[in-house]
DNA sequence: CGTAGCTGTTGCAATTTCTGCAACGCAGTA
DNA sequence: TACTGCGTTGCAGAAATTGCAACAGCTACG
């Protein structure tokens, strides 16, 4: 909507931190972008913007305005998909934050899922940090947040909670590749590949192992999920990995999966959720629905 | 704020029911008004307004639309005021739904009282009748509510709430002049003046006369309080009134006052609040800080 | 100490957008 | 039938917005 251009402009500024970047990612120049900052805090009349050398930042007033402007930003894309909804176009727009625990195969599953019953629906998906994620969410940047072991979860208003059983990855040679559960201090004898902090599932390894009193010496650290599991081909070394990242192609690369038992408190949580208190739009509570039914299905507790 | 002019465009549509209407108000010309809503309705790409030869009415993407546009409004005030705040100006508009019980002697008193401290606050009182104060709130048409005896009490946040003491208002040289106070029994044998329905005082005597089994044959009913009181002057005629109301003036009419005894259950309640859930601009919200603070020391129970 | 690179700001002219006027078509009403 | 209210549209003028270019200030670097 067009009335909320300017709004946009000013939260533009606000996270670009210039009026040039600003006015670049909006194809418009300083000075014309300039001059409608002016005349916002000229309507206020006070100034929003405290003007450094190095660029513009809001002051408090701003900071007001600017939440509210999100705020607003928010509530008009809810009412703007409300609308679409009513008039037969089931359309939309959703903006994900995740952890890279679900990107991998998890998460593109669902969106496909989502898809086919609700195909003029878009998504943005964002890859955040550990953390990263909710705090996404504060500034409606994103919608929904599907994470793993989330760090401040009540801010969140969690859809879906479960459990994650981790499962531990090695070539079908391996000599442990034939059991049926894993203890962790079954795998400390072998060569270990574990993900770099702050990943979550290397919170939960780590979290565990503390409680036995043993501390993982991994051989590999890397924030590439993707890399430890091939490094486990041919090789006596243990990589890990969720159940919602188990793919079905396992055998194909030569690697088997063998579940892990790790103790109930400390298992894994993968939380799907959104702001606290935030109404979201028609289109991203209905990929909620989506994530809580299959979720559901897949891993009853 | 300039951008929200579009959206009170089509508020005020929605309100008086007609593009010619509302562009008088607005001081433009229908022309102008009618492409306007065009534009909107274009880039929603759907109509807001059904158009009738009576004029424009919103359809259901318009209600739902117009229900945002006055909450933006609403939040808009709010952080301009927040703003204007935190500069030093502490100034600001409060919108206030009365009933006609409080307009005439107390309202005033507490306008003016506020106003010794916040000199550059403005105000606009607007009279409803029964049940329209709180009806007003909802759409953000008023800030803040006072009323006595509610109808839709659920709906308010209550910031002050007090039974108020009846008094009945007779000639000095009445014959129930002298008594320190009254039982509605004592009353039934003289000539009443009473409100009319749904007048909110009138409303707690009935009741209370119900309780007894009584029924009140007024000899002249009126919605104007002030008519009530001024015929008891040199008449047998009794008329009533409440505590916020009574005047210090009474004698100067040869008036005089006299407590009335009713059922405690049946007491009426005077209620100053606020839309629940709604986050008032901070001059309201101040205001309302002074009718507590006013309200608790006059009338401590 | 000067230069290069970044910032926001301003005057001016071109352009885009919005507005008012007048006329039109349509639907109810007397 | 004529009238009165309504929304809509073409067109020309008014107003707001924009881009361009030049400017001034600050910081970092050699």
């Amino acid at each position: 909507m067009r009335h909320l251009l300017v709004l946009k402009f000013i939260e533009k500024i606000a996270r670009t931190g210039s009026l040039r970047s600003a006015a670049e990612e909006l194809n418009i120049t300083p000075s014309a972008l300039n001059r409608r900052i002016l005349g916002v805090e000229k309507e206020l009349g006070v100034e929003i913007f405290e003007r450094h050398s190095s660029g513009l930042r809001p002051n408090l007033a701003g900071e007001i305005l600017i939440k509210h402007i999100r705020d607003q930003i928010a509530d008009m894309d809810r009412v703007e998909s409300l609308i679409a909804d009513l008039s037969g176009r089931r359309a939309g727009h959703i903006n994900i934050a995740t952890t890279r625990e679900s990107v991998a195969y998890f998460l593109p599953a669902l969106i496909k899922r989502h898809l086919e019953e609700f195909p003029a629906v878009s998504f943005r998906v964002n890859l955040c940090e550990r953390g990263e994620a909710e705090a996404s969410l504060q500034d409606n940047t994103n919608d929904i947040a599907v994470v793993f072991e989330p760090i401040r979860l009540k801010e969140l208003e969690v859809i879906y909670t479960g459990s994650q059983p981790i499962f531990c990855i090695m070539s079908k040679d391996h000599p442990l590749a034939k059991r049926e559960e894993l203890k962790i201090y079954d795998c400390v004898d072998y060569p270990l590949m574990l993900p770099k902090q702050p990943e979550g599932i290397r919170q939960v390894l780590d979290s565990a192992a503390e409680k036995l009193s043993i501390s993982l010496q991994p051989i590999l650290e890397s924030n590439s999920l993707d890399l430890l599991r091939l490094m486990s081909q041919d090789s006596e070394a243990l990589s890990f990995c969720l159940a919602i990242n188990l793919r079905p192609e396992l055998e194909k690369d030569h690697l088997v999966s063998v579940p892990l038992d790790v103790p109930k408190a400390r298992a894994g949580t993968l939380v799907a959720g959104y702001l606290r208190g935030r109404t979201l739009p028609v289109a991203a509570a209905r990929f909620l629905e989506t994530v809580k039914k299959e979720l559901s299905i897949q891993f009853s507790n």
